[in-house]
RNA sequence: GGCGGCGUGCCCAAGUGGUUAAGGGGAAGGUCUGCAAAACCUUUAUUCAGCGGUUCGAAUCCGCUCGCCGCCUCCA
């Protein structure tokens, strides 16, 4: 069950081919560094993904990369008309030779980030640049069928050969959209000012394709259709993206390729909400602007950390990003990580308590919670209170109960994507923290007490925190 | 002007007609520990922005008021 942005509903999800969805989720442009905003939109995706896989389905995924500039003002060709990856390039120009290094470097920016999140990689991840003759046939074919027309500045679609436009957003009442605050520079050679640039014109700018319309690059929206059904056919299952996308990117897409095809573009629409922080939109002259880098790299935190507190309101609702939900999430993230070593820790002793059933019954309540519209907010409660059950009974557990606690965690991160296995890498430091670590056990034995404090607080001024458990002295990474 | 959303404890947040209003964070007390840390236990909303209405029954439905937010041709 999903919201359905065309009906405004909650609907079943019901691929045309029974258990294998075929969803298109529209990717980031690389004229910057993604922000967490769009990571949230990518992390809506990436769990209609999980939880489709979770419940057995083939799922055909495909999500796009936009490596084109486009116009600032999608429908006009004048010299306000510079596009992003331009401004980016002339704002960055010493450290990019030419557009295409930037584009570049900030789509390998952007998958780098994608992982660290730990975020499901797509079966193809199209990028518009490498789907030129796609996109060209495509606007080649609208114009034969009479839903574009060529001008000398370049390829509109022709709105009103298709009355549908409006049906998603609910824009449908074209005069009202006139008075709209933003001032519409209009091209004297379109037949309406509602219609958009399908091939553009224009000398300035960087990119530039040859076309049976002379060279110039293609508009914003058919990028999009254009690899939605080259990679999933006439009619994807599910398209998802951000809010702002509504209107008019997949409104527009609707209407190139519902007028090529004259088959439903999508069965099914879900979008993200906006993610504000503080209670106010993110934008850089507020300061509350953040990409994965600043949070990450810069304040030390866990990405995973980052990925919880992204998809701790469920999609469909507004997220309010704070310092302190991210500090939050970080805590339960800790606390998935260290009920995975109890649970490991205990896989070889005999006898204890059963546990198995309850775990199963958990998961199952987090898996229905995603079905039930991707309610994130009440899965990760189940998942927490698996950990719950788990520290409960932690000293009572036995090998089978244990193998049960980690198959949960497994589970639960296979659905939520929070709690991965630790990647156990060898630390420099390692041979002198356990000769350290030795010495201190030595010392408490012999309860000089201040000496063996010593050897721990050395450490934690290093970043590592030692833990005395039952089992012996354990330590592990900290911020410094 | 058009389209849409939200207001639940100190903070984040689930719940959309009916047993005790999930869960997390924080705070307080306790257990364990040489001390830490982690974990565990207990406590922390007779009340859901306000006012009226419908109903045997409302945080949930309806109306009004107040407050906040998003989109309306660059934007996830």
């Amino acid at each position: 069950m999903l919201t359905d942005t065309m009906s405004r509903s909650l609907e079943a999800l019901e691929p045309d081919e029974p258990e294998h969805l075929k969803f298109y989720s529209c990717g980031p442009t690389v004229y910057n560094l993604a922000h967490i905003g769009n990571f949230r939109t990518f992390i809506t995706a990436d769990l209609v993904v999980r939880t489709a896989e979770a419940l057995g389905w083939k799922v055909s995924y495909v999500s796009n990369i936009t490596d084109v500039g486009h116009l600032t003002q999608d429908d006009v060709a004048d010299a306000t008309g510079e596009d992003k990856m331009a401004a980016a390039l002339r704002a960055a120009g010493q450290q990019f030779p030419n557009i295409w290094d930037l584009a570049r470097y900030y789509a390998d920016a952007f998958i780098d980030d994608w992982k660290r999140l730990n975020l499901r990689e797509p079966m193809v991840r199209p990028r518009a640049t490498e789907h030129m003759r796609e996109q060209i046939q495509a606007i080649n074919q609208l114009v034969k069928a009479g839903h574009a027309y060529v001008t000398p500045s370049g390829v509109y679609f022709r709105l009103s050969s298709f009355p549908e436009h409006g049906k998603l957003s609910g824009n449908v009442d074209k005069e009202q959209l006139q008075v709209g605050v933003r001032d519409v520079v209009v091209d004297d050679n379109k037949e309406h000012p509602g219609d958009f640039a399908l091939w553009k014109q224009d000398d300035k700018h960087l990119m530039q394709w040859f076309s049976p319309w002379g060279w110039g690059f293609p508009g914003w929206h058919i990028e999009c259709s254009a690899m939605a059904m080259k990679y999933l056919g006439d009619t994807l299952d599910l398209h998802a993206g951000g809010e702002d996308l509504v209107f008019p990117h997949h409104e527009s897409e609707i209407a190139q390729s519902e007028s090529l095809t004259g088959k439903p573009f999508s069965r099914h629409w879900i979008h993200t909400r906006f993610l504000v922080v503080d209670g106010e939109k993110m934008s850089k002259s507020k300061g509350n602007f953040f990409t994965v880098r600043d949070l990450v790299d810069e304040r030390g935190h866990d990405p995973i950390a980052l990925r919880f507190a992204l998809m701790a309101t469920p999609y469909n609702k507004p997220l309010n990003f704070t310092m302190q939900s991210l500090s939050d999430a970080g805590k339960n993230v800790e606390r998935f990580r260290e009920c995975r070593r109890v649970a490991e820790g205990a896989v070889d002793r005999t006898g204890g308590v059963e546990i198995a059933a309850e775990l199963d019954r958990l998961y199952g309540e987090a898996l229905d919670a995603m079905c039930d519209d991707l309610n994130t907010s009440v899965a990760l409660a189940k998942a927490l209170e698996g950990t719950g059950v788990i520290f409960r009974e932690q000293s009572l557990l036995g090998g089978d109960s244990a193998r049960a606690a980690v198959r949960y965690l497994d589970q639960i991160n296979e659905l939520l994507g929070i709690c991965p296995p630790e990647t156990k890498t060898e630390q420099s430091f390692e041979a002198e923290l356990q000769v350290d670590i030795e010495r201190r056990a030595e010392l408490k034995l012999a309860k000089l007490f201040a000496e063996a404090d010593a050897i721990r607080l050395k450490w934690l001024d290093q970043g590592v925190e030692l833990r005395d458990t039952p089992d012996g002295t354990v330590w592990k990474l900290v911020k410094p």
